[in-house]
RNA sequence: GGCGACGUGGCCAAGUGGUAAGGCAGAGGCCUGCAAAGCCUUUAUUCGCCGGUUCAAAUCCGGCCGUCGCCUCCA
């Protein structure tokens, strides 16, 4: 498997450095509000990345943090005259709502800051015994000039920090302009602080990240993951921290995933194309859809996300559940055919390498759609060989475990609705089209589809789909 | 100002040297009692524009135009 590497700016070889273990941590949200789709954007990727890996083998070893104490929870919390805790729990949920809705797996581990507050107080220790940080009015910093690779992943060592703007709006006294907080000393009488060697206060922000990857995961990572914006500063100071802690290499490959922009546009509040994920929900898309738009377009590249293409997403997916639900009723009695065995080798074939091509989703759905037109060619109505459908089946259950998009599964057939499905048949046969019709209807109204084919009739159910 | 990405049919989107995947939409046809589902044909002699390299370029190089991002604890 190809995977490009931020810090090399190549297509890399991947391979764990455990074998058939492969450890990820995927930076998680900051609480303090409902996650957008432009999150999603990311977390749906690094989702679609997981379960690539899992495809093909590999066992999954993932951390996504949860950042619940920063500048904007703190004063969230406070503006709302909640403790921290007590602020953080709404949005906790909601995202893990939110991911289930998506039909995200769950990671391994789901660590809190504030809970890792120990651990990250070690981390600084270590930097602070190792000459890579210093004290200064009761906070600690980290020093950039102690740590020669220092900038490797942004390229920063070819550019220069526009200094003047961050020297403003600093409050805080640091040796250089360039170093960054690791712990921050508490200055207001009523801000969350923890007692620390370094007097009370709270950790920076990229300190969590570094701390929990390396406590669930180990020293290296195999994978880093997270959107585009982190690459600086907060993936280039996770390194810094980590590296001249351990003195080895802290992540084997970082996968950045590029931002969404909404109709055209960057997604601001001003312009009215920012959208929660619940927001999408209330004006009544499928969540579906909206997963499928997340991830169909590739990481790497801007994706255009309009409400046109959740409605080209939603027809997309509707196109491969009627196929499924076609062959699941199939009513060809002919024998076994080994040439579906062969396509259904061919098209993973052709998914598994466009997949292992960098994630190439484009290429792998279009193995999808592919394989189901070629079954439609050759078994008219997707009436194939019963004893073919199980193979058939369970192929598109297997890229589903990918995709996961779709809601498959066979229609269940109550016996109010085969009696409906039978009398409408006898009277097709005896040609009272009128009555059969109105059966037709009738069965409509209770959200059932009939499909006529050559052998029988079936059914699905509607899907109720905004449009 | 510094760094970087992108610009492919009506829309979305693959393709990074050998002659344009796939999805959605449109047109025509087939199938059907009619539908639904589906199949077939068709829709880019052309890949932002202009030059250059090459037997050959959407793909490499240079310039221009446009869009977007990072450099501000924003995925």
């Amino acid at each position: 498997m190809r995977l490009y590497n931020t810090l090399t700016r190549k297509i890399e070889e991947f391979t764990p450095l455990n074998d058939k273990l492969v450890t990820i941590y995927t930076c998680g949200p900051t609480v303090y509000d409902y996650a957008h789709i432009g999150n999603f954007r990311t977390f749906c990727f690094e989702d679609l990345m997981r379960r690539y890996l899992k495809f093909r083998g590999y066992q999954v070893k993932q951390v996504m943090n949860l950042t619940d104490v920063d500048d904007k929870t703190i004063r969230k919390a406070a503006e709302q005259g909640l403790g921290l805790d007590e602020y953080t729990k709404k949005y906790i949920e909601a995202f893990m709502e939110d991911c289930k809705t998506l039909n995200m797996e769950s990671v391994e581990f789901y660590p809190r800051a504030t809970r890792t507050i120990e651990e990250m107080i070690e981390l600084v220790s270590t930097l602070l015994e190792k000459g890579h940080a210093y004290e200064k009015d009761g906070s600690v910093y980290f020093n950039i000039s102690s740590l020669p690779t220092y900038g490797r992943l942004s390229g920063l060592d070819r550019r220069e920090i526009r200094t003047g703007v961050s020297v403003d709006s600093d409050e805080y006294e640091k040796d250089d302009v360039r170093d960054f907080v690791l712990w921050k000393g508490k200055k207001e009488e009523n801000e969350p602080a923890w007692h620390s060697p370094f007097g009370e206060g709270r950790p920076g922000w990229h300190l969590e990240c570094s701390v929990m990857s390396m406590k669930y995961l180990g020293e290296t990572l195999d994978i880093h993951a997270g959107g585009e914006d982190l690459i600086f500063p907060h993936h280039e100071n996770e390194i810094a921290q980590s590296e001249a802690a351990t003195g080895k290499t802290f992540v084997r490959h970082w996968v950045h995933c590029k931002y969404l922009i909404v109709e055209g546009k960057k997604m601001s509040k001003s312009l009215g194309n920012f959208f929660t994920l619940r927001q999408l929900l209330e004006k009544g898309y499928d969540p579906m859809a909206i997963r499928y738009t997340l991830i169909a377009a590739h990481y790497r590249k801007q994706l255009n996300f309009t409400f046109d293409s959740l409605e080209n997403a939603a027809k997309a997916i509707g196109r491969v559940e009627s196929f499924y639900n076609a062959v699941s009723q199939t009513a060809n009695r002919n024998p076994r055919s080994g040439s579906v065995s062969e396509l259904i080798t061919k098209y993973r074939a052709q998914f598994t390498a466009a997949m292992d091509d960098d994630l190439n989703i484009s290429g792998g759905l279009a193995a999808l759609f592919e394989f189901i037109r070629e079954i439609n060619t050759k078994y008219p109505d997707s009436q194939v060989p019963e004893d073919n459908k199980t193979e058939i089946l369970a192929f598109l259950d297997e890229l589903n475990t990918v995709i996961a998009c779709f809601h498959f599964g066979e229609e269940l057939a109550d016996e109010e609705i085969m009696k409906l499905i039978d009398e409408r048949n006898q009277a097709r046969k005896d040609r009272n089209f009128a009555r059969a019709d109105e059966i037709r209807d009738q069965l409509k109204e209770m959200g059932i589809i009939l499909e006529d084919t050559r052998d029988a009739t079936r059914f699905k159910r509607l899907k109720q789909v905004k449009s």
